[in-house]
DNA sequence: TGAGATTGTATGCAATACTAACGAATAGGC
DNA sequence: GCCTATTCGTTAGTATTGCATACAATCTCA
């Protein structure tokens, strides 16, 4: 918990912190899906920020490497993201030579998606920046509750 | 799980669902977050697309409702924004004559935020679709799992 | 073969989030 | 009380994500 606004408004007291004044919507499944989001993408963000790479932009580049002649539509229904939503950040890629688009030999619709030597060594980068990440975020839960966590959180999205 | 992407590519066999396909990713905590986080604010927003809210608008006036006076930044800390981004969302519910700003009487330099009653009404509506949501999300959990899940979720952000 | 669905692409728009800079107001040390 | 540093609101600019729409190429299936 880090130290923030006490003392600054009458409208507040001094000793308890900010969650003691959220109010009813601290109750909210969401609202906490949201914060703990936005912390994680800040955490992301400031662990990435040498790399220069997004939360997207890794897993595209991760799943490439994984599923080599993957087409934008398959990375997308992963990813949850929209055709269009996946062409802005597979352009972003192929423009800074991380991935490059061939067409696909069994479906003249597809672009089959593959890493280039660029992209291999970022990503060899960015999942050590990944295991970072990671000690952060489960340095406060025991492996049971990652367990645990993780098993909520994919009953939410699955 | 819905149906999707089966027997569209040689890369894929017919009978997994995507996780199964996801490969190492699929164990990065932070990327369930995301997902997870994604899956809601759809829901989210498909069920607020008729009062044409999104999850900060919400958040702010519900903040402000419960914080007659609160000013921009206690509000962005509480919500984890910074100033410029709280006043966008401000701006915005301002020009919707939502909520308005008063020069607060015990510093200068702040804003004092209070709702109007168009906002008051719109908050109301925007509580009865929030219960919705909320079900939508409870759904897949027990009361206990719940409780698990907001408590693993606030050490995360706390 | 032909109609309909799928995929990639292009364009535009909205929301979020951050940085940097500036002025007004406050707070704290002296 | 005064001066300096800090805080708060504001503006401007940039990047990313996400969605809708439209179009062309391709595939599927009746």
């Amino acid at each position: 918990m880090r130290v923030r606004d006490l003392d600054l408004d009458a409208v507040t007291t001094v000793e308890h912190d900010d969650d003691a004044y959220l109010g009813e919507i601290n109750d909210i499944v969401g609202f906490h899906i949201r914060l703990a989001h936005g912390a994680c993408y800040r955490h992301f963000t400031e662990t990435f920020v040498e790399l220069e790479l997004t939360q997207k932009q890794v897993s595209v580049m991760w799943l490439v490497a994984d599923h080599p002649g993957i087409s934008q539509i398959d990375l997308g229904q992963k990813l949850r993201m929209d055709r269009a939503t996946t062409m802005t950040i597979v352009n972003r890629l192929q423009a800074r030579h991380y991935l490059r688009r061939e067409k696909s030999p069994t479906d003249g619709r597809k672009q089959a998606l593959y890493l280039q030597p660029a992209g291999e060594a970022v990503l060899n980068e960015a999942k050590k920046a990944i295991r970072e990440h990671e000690n952060w975020v489960k340095s406060r839960f025991s492996d049971a509750e990652v367990k645990t966590l993780m098993e909520l959180l994919a009953r939410i999205h699955e």
